[in-house]
DNA sequence: TCTGGGGTCCTTTGACCC
DNA sequence: TCTGGGGTCAAAGGACCC
């Protein structure tokens, strides 16, 4: 490398085993157990294991009865979220402190712009020391040339991972391994590629754009392309919107009794909107969705003319939007949301038109 | 093996307007 | 009058992420 101008340089920092991590540091008797925090109804799904749970098999996402029948000597909790939360915002406290920008990504994980601090990797051991001291979290570090970069190394040698690549350096490091191993590349795009020849990165970085564009789109085609190359240019964003906000219920077992649904539906609704008028927002899409017992999932939304957070409104379009569907099957899920959210005028005033002006941005994958 | 909940964003399609 | 193109908006579906 020569003359060239410094890289930008972009941590990704990655709580291990998070909520696992919160509950044992109240249960440390636990220690050392496979222990799986996951929901209790038939349906649950595992949250986190433990990476004593992980050597059985057990990972997030897992249906917890699946959890159980691998491992059936593991501690199962219910998660707690308002800790989870809590514990959540005190480490980004700290995060803050070392860094001033800073994204925030879920619960556990965070992007943070080095750009002009004195020794990066020095700033990052610290803040690790004090997250490890304060909060008995152990986190994970990936140092790159982007946000890109910076994930894929953080997750490259969890846990307690700390690991500095250049993007050519990742290329190199992770050119064997599947595409999926990126972000943004799924199950279904990495099946996609894994038919067209393409089942390493290495390889789809080699893969001519064009055929790629032709194949997924020139949006995602484009982007698969970069992103087996590591590159990418979205910066470290302090301010996310909040577009939509929404309430699901998974049935433990299906219900087809539409005065049911419909109960269902307004309880939620009104959780929904407690929780809108909480935050001041209201939004003016009114949508729900219905997914059936052989899984297929339908979505009905209708634009009312005013903004609104108002129960009675959304439980009524909601009620309306389902007598409309009329589900043809019992329904394991029902839904409710409401987008095209924006914030509530303060008292009196009336509200302008949202403007809209919103960047054309490049295909906007998370990263 | 039988698949949560809460989100974001993209693509496609169709309606409507100029 | 007919046709086409472009832009915008809304709806629906789907992929993906934590």
């Amino acid at each position: 490398m020569t003359s060239s101008a410094p890289a930008p340089q972009v941590a990704h920092l990655d709580a291990d085993a998070f909520y696992v991590s919160i509950e044992l540091g109240r249960r440390p008797e636990l220690r050392g157990k496979p222990v799986v925090v996951s929901g209790s109804g038939p349906r649950a799904v595992v949250t986190t294991a433990s990476y004593e749970a992980r050597r059985y098999g057990v990972g997030s996402a897992m249906p917890a009865s699946r959890a159980r029948r691998l491992c059936p000597q593991a501690v199962f909790l219910a998660p707690d979220f308002t800790t989870y939360r809590d514990v959540s915002a005190r480490m980004m406290k700290l995060v803050r402190a070392t860094v001033e920008r800073v994204e925030v990504v879920g619960l556990d994980e965070a992007y943070l712009d080095l750009e002009g601090l004195f020794s990066p990797r020095a700033a990052m051991r610290r803040l690790l020391a004090e997250i490890k001291s304060e909060l008995g979290l152990t986190c994970s570090v990936g140092i790159g040339p982007n946000k890109l970069v910076a994930k894929v190394a953080s997750d490259a040698e969890k846990p307690a991972g700390f690991v500095v690549l250049s993007r050519e350096q990742a290329c190199t490091r992770f050119a064997g391994h599947p595409p999926s191993l990126v972000p943004g590349i799924g199950p279904k795009t990495a099946a996609r590629l894994a038919q067209m020849g393409y089942a390493t990165l290495g390889q789809l970085a080699s893969a001519p754009e064009a055929l790629l564009a032709e194949r997924f789109g020139p949006n995602l085609g484009r982007e698969l392309s970069r992103r087996a190359r590591f590159e990418h240019d979205g910066s470290v964003s302090s301010a996310r919107k909040v577009v939509s906000e929404s309430r699901e219920r998974t049935f433990d077992t299906d219900i087809a009794d539409p005065a049911e649904m419909r109960s269902v539906m307004r309880e939620m609704a009104l959780s929904l909107c407690a929780s809108l008028e909480r935050h001041r927002r209201r939004g003016r899409t009114i949508a729900i969705k219905v997914r059936l017992d052989d899984w297929t999932t339908v979505t009905r939304a209708r634009t009312v003319a005013a903004a609104t957070c108002d129960p009675d409104v959304v439980a009524a379009e909601a009620l309306r939007l389902l007598a409309e569907y009329a589900p043809p099957r019992p329904v394991r899920l029902l839904g409710v949301r409401v987008a095209g959210l924006q914030c509530a005028p303060a008292d009196g005033e009336p509200q302008l038109a949202a403007p809209g002006a919103l960047e054309a941005d490049q295909l906007a994958l998370p990263v």
